[in-house]
DNA sequence: ATACTGTTTCTATAAAAATAGAAATTAGCC
DNA sequence: GGCTAATTTCTATTTTTATAGAAACAGTAT
């Protein structure tokens, strides 16, 4: 056997993704126009690229003007929890921590980076300060 | 054309990998058995993979007591920094601090995790507090 | 309506990735 | 010295990914 569909979406597909999460909603035209600024690629890939990702749900298809407009049906942040998940486990060994302990450590962010980054922890900190290993259900505190 | 191999570890790749910056340099054996706790794959399998990780430099193959001994040739940063940039380019935008932000705020991080971070902020900051964009050469200030 | 333009679908190819059986090899054992 | 068990190499298959040409189609403008 070979491997089976992650559900993630590939490389390609991050690169039509980003587009559509960029532009909004977009016809084939714009979509291969955008990719095209970045490397050469065929009309016809795109379109064939966009099909795929219809199946794997990762876009909508809506009538348009012209012929459809495509759109993303996964969000940014879903495909980066995903794809990050997928990270952490593979070479953090799970741990998220890991992960951002090395781009500190790697020095690849810079003071501001460091500096927003802790006003972000701090938020954290006040948004849930509850240890509750969340509730499955019937919400609010016992 | 189909893509360009991105020299990159692949899944199947990061799994032996992970085994070894754990385990250190082991023989094909060990290398299946502690894979085989996971998930099951045949040993040929293992076999054949690092073999191609090996044209791939992604180990080293010394000789050992029975037959090879592998190891890893690649560290634990330098594939997560591979595979991070080419996430964060991907899905972030080029930001690293789009992503940890990501973490935060999807709450991936638990309360040690964030107070760990500040931590490692703080000791960023002590270590290069030069805000030089690092002088290409002919160090020193002006 | 007809030609043009952009879109979509169909078909196809090549490489990588993941997997494993069969066969050959080797080191150690009795 | 031949057997056994682990190892390695060879060969092979399947799926995904990435890519694009050809052809069919739709809408637009003249």
């Amino acid at each position: 056997m070979a491997r089976s569909p992650s559900g993630q979406p590939t490389d390609a597909e991050l690169a039509i993704l980003q587009v559509l999460w960029e532009h909004g909603p977009a016809g084939l035209g714009k979509v291969h126009e955008a990719l095209q600024a970045r490397r050469p690629v065929a009309l016809t890939t795109v379109a064939t690229t966009l099909k795929v990702m219809l199946t794997k749900k990762l876009v909508r298809r809506d009538d348009g003007p012209k012929g459809y407009l495509w759109a993303a049906e996964t969000s940014r942040g879903a495909a980066a929890s995903g794809l990050l998940g997928k990270l952490v486990q593979n070479v953090f060994d799970g741990s998220a921590r890991g992960l951002v302990a090395h781009l500190i450590e790697q020095g690849t962010l810079d003071d501001r980076d460091r500096e927003a980054i802790r006003a972000l922890l701090d938020e954290a900190d006040d948004a849930g300060p509850a240890p509750k290993p969340t509730p499955k259900r019937k919400g609010g505190r016992a």
